[in-house]
DNA sequence: CTGAAAGCGCTTACAG
DNA sequence: CTGAAAGCGCTTACAG
């Protein structure tokens, strides 16, 4: 084990007690500003990393964060796992991570045996777990702060962090209209989740503003996997009057649509343009490649790990602000030629 | 945070100091058989956990995994995760997960980065960076223990685990063979990979086995990408006289062979029968879904964890065991109707 | 084979 | 605004 700088050593050259530079890392106001500066430099200048270990053993807390999640199959989970373990690990955090089987117990339940097994402090709720009220009850009765992403609903209830997922669905369309489309098809994602009815409102939304309709069948309705994909696309494109363009509400339902194009013998995008949303791996996996929305996943993960890090004292108010991350379009070759 | 049952409170209960209740925990051997008993009773009966972060503040050591990966693209990298994650937070430990990305620096410099931030005390090297040897060699000078996931070289250099690629391959090669297939194409996978070659080796071992012929045409490089799954299905199926299974050596290329038999108005499995391997996500996605080999992800992130857990003593010997796991033969309709 | 003492690096009251 | 003391729950020498 590395022999590390100790709260001792910094003590010594700033020349105050270890106290003072206790009151320092921990934030506290009751030190003179010329005195902070002092630990701080002498903090920098030895490179000086608190030791988890010694810290949480001393304190009532254990900084460890709880992040509870739901659904395995997302590349979205591990994506904001990854995120959150390695901002947490900077932090001076520790991440304990648990899956909710939806068939076992309920999360309530898990929740529970969780906080016995490992003290965990605070805690991160992934869709769609954080919609779940009985969850959120149950943290707001033991008192826990949580934060949660991406939630459907109940806004004020606690911090979260999230990204605009109608305005993405918009300027998607948008890009599409740009590029000569009036003929838009669009496939629903399932309707178990907050983001499907977010996206297929910008969808309307940027067909409403440029005065184009959207007849019935050219909404599908899909449950986002690859599957329900090929059926939609089926049906889309068999119609008489079939669509230009298809915009699917994630990249597994492009794929299929791209999938179902081929089959159909239709160029893909001179006969039909496509665009999923999400940048998952498939995106670049299939060609053409997806043109896309990449969801700002790791800051979402970083952000969140920080809300709770960093202000303890924020989660006891009671209305709490929302933190709306940036997305991106990804133009690539299923919607553009030439670039 | 919890207050949870100390080590007083089992030696109490014991009638013994701390000092024997730390013995019995740290499994030394000179504690007398029945007072180990009367230990380990009280344990159970408290529901005694030990506290890791006042273990790691007292010992020397840090009770942190490090785990280093390389490939993100994987789904391999994520469940293994969740294994290791999981079961180490079990054994006492924590993972500090750590991603090499190849571009920036060398993974050795990476290591040494993370040994001086984090004070892990020992590492798993998932593939392809377990065959590093520059890697290897500065993990074996700065004393490291390590334990790697599917190892291609170096057999005996340190503890290992892993599955048996080409039996598997020649499992479900087998299968095709008693399916009533004669002519079977294969699709290699990425050379820069040890299992690509195990997995050819199974496949032409079985093929031999049952005196079958492998001309060179119904043989075809791959990458593990769908893209070159769907040029090795496309060169595979234009062929006079073609394959009537093809067996691709991940699932992303069996997908695409799926995809391509479907553009060619082949049914599957009736006319073209296809395997996969790895059991992703994709698999059951597309329809129909992949037979394919599951491999046992989650139960080599926990063996991998209790080697480096339990046996600490065992890695400074010089010759070390392999640890094969068993897979699983998951049979769907890609390759059989009616099951 | 078992135990009493010291100490790991911090934080929490409590003084001043 | 700053500091001296005690203690968090364990392990490491050191005795016996």
């Amino acid at each position: 084990m590395h022999k590390s700088i100790t709260i001792q050593q910094v003590a010594e050259r700033a020349n105050v007690s270890i106290m003072t530079v206790s009151r320092v890392l921990n934030g506290s106001s009751k030190v003179a500003e010329s005195t902070r500066q002092r630990v701080q430099e002498a903090m920098q200048a030895l490179g000086y990393r608190p030791n988890v270990a010694a810290r949480r053993l001393a304190s009532a807390r254990s900084y460890m964060i709880g992040l509870l999640y739901d659904n395995p199959s997302e590349g979205y989970v591990s994506q904001f796992l990854l995120g959150a373990l390695e901002h947490s690990r900077r932090k001076g955090y520790h991440l304990v991570v648990e899956h909710c089987r939806g068939d076992e117990l309920t999360a309530v339940e898990q929740l529970m045996a969780l906080l016995n097994e490992s003290q965990i402090d605070s805690v991160i709720l992934l869709p769609p777990l954080c919609d779940d009220l009985a969850l959120l009850a149950a943290l707001r009765q033991r008192q826990l702060p949580f934060v949660r992403v991406a939630p459907d609903r109940e806004p004020g209830l606690s911090p979260y962090v999230c990204m605009d997922d109608q305005r993405a669905a918009y300027r998607l369309t948008q890009h599409l209209i740009e590029k000569g489309h009036q003929k838009i098809g669009f496939i629903k994602g399932n309707p178990n989740q907050g983001v499907s009815r977010q996206r297929y409102a910008g969808y309307l939304e940027a067909m409403a503003h440029h005065g184009l309709t959207t007849p019935e069948d050219w909404v599908q309705q899909g449950y986002f996997c690859y599957r329900s994909g090929m059926e939609a696309a089926h049906a889309l494109l068999s119609q008489q009057d079939r669509p230009s363009a298809v915009f699917a509400s994630n990249d597994d339902m492009a794929a299929a649509v791209v999938a179902e194009a081929h089959r159909c013998g239709l160029k893909v995008p001179e006969q039909l343009a496509v665009v999923g949303f999400d940048d998952t791996q498939l995106a670049t996996a299939i060609w053409p490649q997806l043109t896309t929305i990449r969801q700002p996943i790791r800051q979402m993960a970083q952000r969140a790990v920080d809300i709770l890090a960093d202000q303890p004292e924020l989660l006891a108010e009671d209305d709490h602000p929302g933190h709306v991350l940036a997305f991106e379009v990804i133009l690539r070759g299923s919607s553009t030629t030439g670039a």
